[in-house]
DNA sequence: CTTATTTAGTTCGATATCATACTATATAGT
DNA sequence: ACTATATAGTATGATATCGAACTAAATAAG
Protein backbone atom coordinates (compact mmCIF):
# COMPACT_ATOMS: atom_id res chain seq x y z
CA UNK A 1 0.00 0.00 0.00
CA UNK A 2 1.53 3.63 -0.73
CA UNK A 3 1.84 6.40 1.36
CA UNK A 4 -0.89 8.51 0.44
CA UNK A 5 -3.50 5.53 1.33
CA UNK A 6 -1.51 4.67 4.54
CA UNK A 7 -1.78 8.62 5.39
CA UNK A 8 -5.72 8.31 4.47
CA UNK A 9 -6.50 5.35 7.25
CA UNK A 10 -4.25 7.54 9.35
CA UNK A 11 -6.78 10.43 8.70
CA UNK A 12 -9.81 8.62 9.24
CA UNK A 13 -8.41 6.51 12.60
CA UNK A 14 -7.42 10.34 14.05
CA UNK A 15 -10.92 11.38 12.92
CA UNK A 16 -12.60 8.03 14.62
CA UNK A 17 -10.63 9.17 18.25
CA UNK A 18 -11.78 12.14 18.18
CA UNK A 19 -15.50 11.93 17.20
CA UNK A 20 -15.55 8.98 20.38
CA UNK A 21 -13.95 11.48 22.31
CA UNK A 22 -16.32 14.03 21.35
CA UNK A 23 -19.15 11.85 21.47
CA UNK A 24 -18.13 10.87 25.43
CA UNK A 25 -18.25 13.94 26.36
CA UNK A 26 -21.14 14.73 25.06
CA UNK A 27 -22.96 11.81 26.23
CA UNK A 28 -22.00 12.55 29.73
CA UNK A 29 -23.72 16.35 29.22
CA UNK A 30 -26.73 14.78 28.86
CA UNK A 31 -29.51 13.48 30.98
CA UNK A 32 -29.92 10.14 31.39
CA UNK A 33 -31.96 8.40 29.05
CA UNK A 34 -31.42 10.62 26.14
CA UNK A 35 -28.73 9.23 23.62
CA UNK A 36 -26.45 10.80 21.61
CA UNK A 37 -28.07 10.38 18.43
CA UNK A 38 -31.42 11.02 19.45
CA UNK A 39 -29.70 14.47 20.78
CA UNK A 40 -28.47 14.73 17.55
CA UNK A 41 -31.92 14.93 15.78
CA UNK A 42 -33.00 17.79 18.20
CA UNK A 43 -30.46 19.24 17.05
CA UNK A 44 -30.54 18.74 13.65
CA UNK A 45 -34.22 20.31 13.87
CA UNK A 46 -33.33 23.33 15.54
CA UNK A 47 -30.31 23.87 12.83
CA UNK A 48 -32.29 23.18 9.70
CA UNK A 49 -35.69 23.67 11.31
CA UNK A 50 -38.29 21.41 11.45
CA UNK A 51 -41.57 20.13 9.59
CA UNK A 52 -39.16 18.11 7.44
CA UNK A 53 -40.08 14.27 7.29
CA UNK A 54 -38.38 11.31 8.56
CA UNK A 55 -37.03 10.17 5.72
CA UNK A 56 -35.18 13.88 4.76
CA UNK A 57 -33.81 12.89 8.69
CA UNK A 58 -32.41 9.92 8.25
CA UNK A 59 -31.08 10.97 4.94
CA UNK A 60 -29.18 14.12 6.88
CA UNK A 61 -27.70 11.47 9.16
CA UNK A 62 -27.20 8.91 6.90
CA UNK A 63 -28.53 6.10 8.71
CA UNK A 64 -31.31 3.82 7.39
CA UNK A 65 -34.83 5.01 7.57
CA UNK A 66 -35.73 1.88 10.02
CA UNK A 67 -32.60 3.47 12.64
CA UNK A 68 -34.38 6.67 11.92
CA UNK A 69 -38.30 5.39 13.20
CA UNK A 70 -36.67 3.88 16.48
CA UNK A 71 -35.01 7.20 17.09
CA UNK A 72 -38.21 9.54 16.83
CA UNK A 73 -40.29 6.74 18.71
CA UNK A 74 -38.31 7.71 21.30
CA UNK A 75 -37.85 11.08 21.17
CA UNK A 76 -41.70 11.29 21.06
CA UNK A 77 -42.39 9.21 23.89
CA UNK A 78 -40.40 11.72 25.50
CA UNK A 79 -42.63 14.74 24.65
CA UNK A 80 -40.00 16.16 23.01
CA UNK A 81 -41.27 16.15 19.24
CA UNK A 82 -44.25 15.86 17.32
CA UNK A 83 -45.14 13.34 15.02
CA UNK A 84 -48.01 14.88 12.16
CA UNK A 85 -49.17 13.12 8.95
CA UNK A 86 -48.14 14.87 5.99
CA UNK A 87 -51.46 16.85 4.78
CA UNK A 88 -49.99 16.01 0.60
CA UNK A 89 -48.19 12.73 0.83
CA UNK A 90 -51.25 10.00 2.86
CA UNK A 91 -47.62 7.98 3.31
CA UNK A 92 -45.40 10.41 4.92
CA UNK A 93 -44.91 12.24 8.24
CA UNK A 94 -43.77 15.55 9.88
CA UNK A 95 -41.65 15.95 12.40
CA UNK A 96 -41.94 19.25 14.71
CA UNK A 97 -40.33 20.26 18.07
CA UNK A 98 -42.36 20.79 21.16
CA UNK A 99 -41.67 23.67 23.38
CA UNK A 100 -40.23 20.76 25.86
CA UNK A 101 -38.00 20.11 22.52
CA UNK A 102 -36.79 23.17 22.21
CA UNK A 103 -36.04 24.00 25.87
CA UNK A 104 -33.95 20.88 25.89
CA UNK A 105 -31.88 21.90 23.11
CA UNK A 106 -31.50 25.15 25.12
CA UNK A 107 -30.48 23.49 28.40
CA UNK A 108 -28.00 20.44 26.88
CA UNK A 109 -26.48 23.85 24.66
CA UNK A 110 -26.05 25.30 28.24
CA UNK A 111 -24.39 22.83 29.98
CA UNK A 112 -21.69 22.10 27.02
CA UNK A 113 -21.15 25.60 27.45
CA UNK A 114 -19.73 25.16 30.60
CA UNK A 115 -18.23 22.30 29.84
CA UNK A 116 -16.32 24.01 27.08
CA UNK A 117 -14.96 26.49 29.29
CA UNK A 118 -13.39 23.37 31.26
CA UNK A 119 -11.89 22.00 27.64
CA UNK A 120 -10.54 25.94 26.24
CA UNK A 121 -7.61 25.00 29.34
CA UNK A 122 -6.70 21.85 27.49
CA UNK A 123 -7.59 22.07 23.88
CA UNK A 124 -6.82 24.40 21.10
CA UNK A 125 -9.62 25.64 19.67
CA UNK A 126 -7.95 27.94 17.72
CA UNK A 127 -6.43 25.15 15.91
CA UNK A 128 -10.41 23.66 15.78
CA UNK A 129 -11.35 26.44 13.58
CA UNK A 130 -8.00 26.44 11.65
CA UNK A 131 -9.17 22.26 10.67
CA UNK A 132 -12.71 23.03 10.15
CA UNK A 133 -12.51 24.30 6.43
CA UNK A 134 -10.45 21.36 5.71
CA UNK A 135 -12.81 18.55 7.26
CA UNK A 136 -15.71 20.70 5.03
CA UNK A 137 -14.23 20.17 2.06
CA UNK A 138 -13.59 15.98 2.51
CA UNK A 139 -17.03 15.60 3.77
CA UNK A 140 -18.36 17.11 0.44
CA UNK A 141 -16.17 15.17 -1.28
CA UNK A 142 -16.71 11.80 0.52
CA UNK A 143 -20.52 12.64 0.50
CA UNK A 144 -20.39 12.99 -3.90
CA UNK A 145 -18.31 9.84 -3.86
CA UNK A 146 -21.17 8.35 -2.32
CA UNK A 147 -23.67 9.01 -5.20
CA UNK B 1 -22.82 30.94 23.41
CA UNK B 2 -19.45 32.47 22.00
CA UNK B 3 -18.38 32.32 18.29
CA UNK B 4 -15.27 30.02 19.70
CA UNK B 5 -17.66 27.30 20.93
CA UNK B 6 -20.25 27.41 18.23
CA UNK B 7 -16.52 26.97 15.88
CA UNK B 8 -15.85 23.58 18.27
CA UNK B 9 -19.39 22.38 17.95
CA UNK B 10 -18.92 22.55 13.82
CA UNK B 11 -15.63 21.02 14.31
CA UNK B 12 -16.81 18.21 16.04
CA UNK B 13 -20.07 18.05 13.75
CA UNK B 14 -17.42 17.72 10.69
CA UNK B 15 -15.55 14.94 12.39
CA UNK B 16 -19.03 13.07 13.43
CA UNK B 17 -20.29 12.88 9.59
CA UNK B 18 -16.23 11.94 8.19
CA UNK B 19 -16.46 9.51 10.76
CA UNK B 20 -19.92 7.91 10.24
CA UNK B 21 -18.69 8.11 5.78
CA UNK B 22 -15.73 6.57 6.59
CA UNK B 23 -16.93 3.73 8.76
CA UNK B 24 -19.54 2.77 6.06
CA UNK B 25 -16.93 2.18 3.21
CA UNK B 26 -14.86 0.30 5.67
CA UNK B 27 -18.41 -1.35 6.32
CA UNK B 28 -19.20 -2.25 2.97
CA UNK B 29 -15.31 -3.79 2.67
CA UNK B 30 -15.59 -6.23 5.55
CA UNK B 31 -16.57 -9.59 4.88
CA UNK B 32 -20.53 -10.25 5.97
CA UNK B 33 -20.49 -11.09 9.69
CA UNK B 34 -17.45 -9.12 10.44
CA UNK B 35 -18.01 -5.50 12.24
CA UNK B 36 -15.88 -2.51 12.10
CA UNK B 37 -15.11 -2.26 15.95
CA UNK B 38 -13.87 -6.28 15.26
CA UNK B 39 -11.62 -5.03 12.65
CA UNK B 40 -10.49 -2.07 14.55
CA UNK B 41 -9.54 -4.60 16.88
CA UNK B 42 -7.86 -7.17 14.66
CA UNK B 43 -5.72 -4.15 13.26
CA UNK B 44 -4.92 -2.49 16.73
CA UNK B 45 -3.48 -6.54 16.98
CA UNK B 46 -1.26 -5.75 14.21
CA UNK B 47 -0.56 -2.03 14.48
CA UNK B 48 0.41 -2.47 18.11
CA UNK B 49 1.31 -5.79 18.90
CA UNK B 50 -0.30 -8.68 19.88
CA UNK B 51 0.24 -10.77 23.30
CA UNK B 52 -1.55 -7.48 25.16
CA UNK B 53 -4.75 -8.45 27.78
CA UNK B 54 -8.12 -7.61 27.15
CA UNK B 55 -8.65 -4.83 29.18
CA UNK B 56 -5.86 -2.83 27.57
CA UNK B 57 -7.07 -3.13 24.35
CA UNK B 58 -10.62 -1.94 25.75
CA UNK B 59 -8.76 1.22 26.82
CA UNK B 60 -6.69 1.59 23.75
CA UNK B 61 -10.21 1.53 22.46
CA UNK B 62 -11.94 3.72 25.04
CA UNK B 63 -14.58 1.11 25.12
CA UNK B 64 -15.76 -0.46 28.73
CA UNK B 65 -14.12 -3.76 28.88
CA UNK B 66 -17.38 -5.45 28.70
CA UNK B 67 -17.88 -4.65 24.84
CA UNK B 68 -14.64 -5.91 24.48
CA UNK B 69 -15.55 -8.88 26.30
CA UNK B 70 -18.21 -9.08 23.47
CA UNK B 71 -16.11 -8.40 20.63
CA UNK B 72 -13.49 -10.85 21.54
CA UNK B 73 -15.62 -13.53 21.75
CA UNK B 74 -17.01 -12.78 18.08
CA UNK B 75 -13.39 -12.51 16.46
CA UNK B 76 -12.18 -16.24 19.01
CA UNK B 77 -15.26 -17.66 17.27
CA UNK B 78 -14.37 -16.75 13.70
CA UNK B 79 -11.16 -18.28 14.65
CA UNK B 80 -9.70 -14.97 13.94
CA UNK B 81 -7.85 -14.13 17.31
CA UNK B 82 -6.38 -16.69 20.11
CA UNK B 83 -6.91 -16.25 24.04
CA UNK B 84 -4.33 -17.74 26.09
CA UNK B 85 -4.48 -17.56 30.05
CA UNK B 86 -2.14 -15.21 31.33
CA UNK B 87 0.58 -16.68 32.73
CA UNK B 88 1.90 -14.38 35.25
CA UNK B 89 -1.70 -13.23 36.37
CA UNK B 90 -4.06 -15.82 37.05
CA UNK B 91 -6.93 -13.06 36.66
CA UNK B 92 -5.78 -12.34 33.43
CA UNK B 93 -5.51 -13.12 29.75
CA UNK B 94 -3.98 -12.55 26.85
CA UNK B 95 -4.82 -12.00 22.93
CA UNK B 96 -3.22 -13.09 20.28
CA UNK B 97 -3.79 -13.20 16.29
CA UNK B 98 -3.88 -16.53 14.48
CA UNK B 99 -2.61 -17.04 11.01
CA UNK B 100 -6.32 -16.41 9.53
CA UNK B 101 -6.19 -13.20 11.95
CA UNK B 102 -3.61 -12.17 10.01
CA UNK B 103 -4.78 -13.50 6.66
CA UNK B 104 -8.03 -11.62 7.07
CA UNK B 105 -6.16 -8.19 7.58
CA UNK B 106 -4.15 -8.44 4.84
CA UNK B 107 -6.63 -9.12 3.03
CA UNK B 108 -9.10 -6.57 4.60
CA UNK B 109 -6.47 -3.71 3.32
CA UNK B 110 -5.67 -4.84 0.05
CA UNK B 111 -9.31 -4.55 -0.66
CA UNK B 112 -9.74 -1.16 1.33
CA UNK B 113 -6.39 -0.11 -1.36
CA UNK B 114 -9.08 -0.84 -4.25
CA UNK B 115 -11.52 1.38 -2.56
CA UNK B 116 -9.03 3.80 -1.91
CA UNK B 117 -7.98 4.05 -6.00
CA UNK B 118 -11.67 4.97 -6.55
CA UNK B 119 -11.87 7.45 -3.53
CA UNK B 120 -8.75 9.71 -4.86
CA UNK B 121 -10.59 10.59 -7.78
CA UNK B 122 -12.99 12.33 -5.80
CA UNK B 123 -11.02 13.14 -2.39
CA UNK B 124 -7.97 15.18 -1.60
CA UNK B 125 -5.70 12.95 -0.13
CA UNK B 126 -2.85 15.80 0.31
CA UNK B 127 -6.02 17.71 1.48
CA UNK B 128 -6.20 14.90 4.33
CA UNK B 129 -2.52 14.98 4.97
CA UNK B 130 -1.94 18.59 5.73
CA UNK B 131 -4.81 18.11 8.06
CA UNK B 132 -3.39 15.23 10.34
CA UNK B 133 -0.84 16.60 12.04
CA UNK B 134 -3.19 19.02 13.55
CA UNK B 135 -6.06 16.44 14.16
CA UNK B 136 -3.76 14.19 15.81
CA UNK B 137 -2.98 17.58 18.02
CA UNK B 138 -6.61 17.69 18.96
CA UNK B 139 -6.71 14.05 19.79
CA UNK B 140 -3.97 14.04 22.04
CA UNK B 141 -5.46 17.52 23.51
CA UNK B 142 -8.57 15.97 24.14
CA UNK B 143 -7.14 12.96 25.89
CA UNK B 144 -5.50 14.76 28.69
CA UNK B 145 -8.08 16.59 29.20
CA UNK B 146 -9.84 13.01 29.94
CA UNK B 147 -7.71 12.00 32.92
C1' DC C 1 -1.41 -15.03 58.46
C1' DT C 2 -6.02 -13.00 57.99
C1' DT C 3 -9.06 -9.82 56.22
C1' DA C 4 -10.13 -5.87 53.23
C1' DT C 5 -9.61 -3.83 49.03
C1' DT C 6 -8.45 -3.66 44.27
C1' DT C 7 -8.26 -5.55 39.74
C1' DA C 8 -9.48 -8.56 35.36
C1' DG C 9 -12.91 -10.46 33.27
C1' DT C 10 -17.77 -12.26 32.58
C1' DT C 11 -22.78 -12.22 32.96
C1' DC C 12 -27.08 -10.02 32.60
C1' DG C 13 -30.44 -6.84 31.21
C1' DA C 14 -31.61 -2.72 28.64
C1' DT C 15 -31.20 -0.04 24.56
C1' DA C 16 -29.37 1.30 19.78
C1' DT C 17 -28.51 -0.05 15.13
C1' DC C 18 -29.86 -2.00 11.06
C1' DA C 19 -31.03 -5.62 7.24
C1' DT C 20 -35.08 -7.60 5.64
C1' DA C 21 -39.71 -8.06 4.86
C1' DC C 22 -44.02 -5.99 5.09
C1' DT C 23 -48.13 -2.35 4.57
C1' DA C 24 -50.05 1.58 2.63
C1' DT C 25 -50.04 5.19 -0.54
C1' DA C 26 -48.54 7.53 -4.68
C1' DT C 27 -47.08 7.66 -9.41
C1' DA C 28 -45.97 5.78 -14.10
C1' DG C 29 -46.98 3.01 -18.08
C1' DT C 30 -50.31 1.28 -21.06
C1' DA D 1 -59.11 3.65 -15.62
C1' DC D 2 -55.96 -0.33 -14.53
C1' DT D 3 -51.98 -2.40 -13.46
C1' DA D 4 -47.05 -2.19 -12.27
C1' DT D 5 -43.65 0.07 -9.95
C1' DA D 6 -41.76 3.22 -6.64
C1' DT D 7 -41.82 5.44 -2.19
C1' DA D 8 -42.64 6.37 3.14
C1' DG D 9 -42.82 4.30 7.07
C1' DT D 10 -43.20 0.22 10.42
C1' DA D 11 -42.42 -4.56 12.37
C1' DT D 12 -39.29 -8.09 13.34
C1' DG D 13 -35.24 -10.37 14.52
C1' DA D 14 -30.24 -10.31 14.95
C1' DT D 15 -26.22 -8.14 16.74
C1' DA D 16 -23.47 -4.31 19.11
C1' DT D 17 -22.92 -1.37 23.09
C1' DC D 18 -22.63 -0.74 27.77
C1' DG D 19 -23.97 0.04 32.91
C1' DA D 20 -24.23 -2.69 36.93
C1' DA D 21 -23.67 -6.67 39.51
C1' DC D 22 -20.93 -10.63 40.03
C1' DT D 23 -16.68 -14.06 40.39
C1' DA D 24 -12.04 -15.02 41.00
C1' DA D 25 -7.45 -13.70 41.83
C1' DA D 26 -3.99 -10.45 43.44
C1' DT D 27 -2.43 -7.12 46.64
C1' DA D 28 -2.64 -4.14 50.77
C1' DA D 29 -3.53 -3.43 55.65
C1' DG D 30 -3.54 -4.94 60.14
Amino acid sequence: MDQARLNAISFFFEVGIINQLATKILADTLDKGLHPSQFGVLRHLIVRGDGHTPLKIAEAFQVPKASMTNSLKVLEAKGLIDIRAHEADGRSKRVFLTDAGRAMVAHVFKRLGDKFDHLAAFVDFDLMERLRPGLEQIRMQLDEQRN
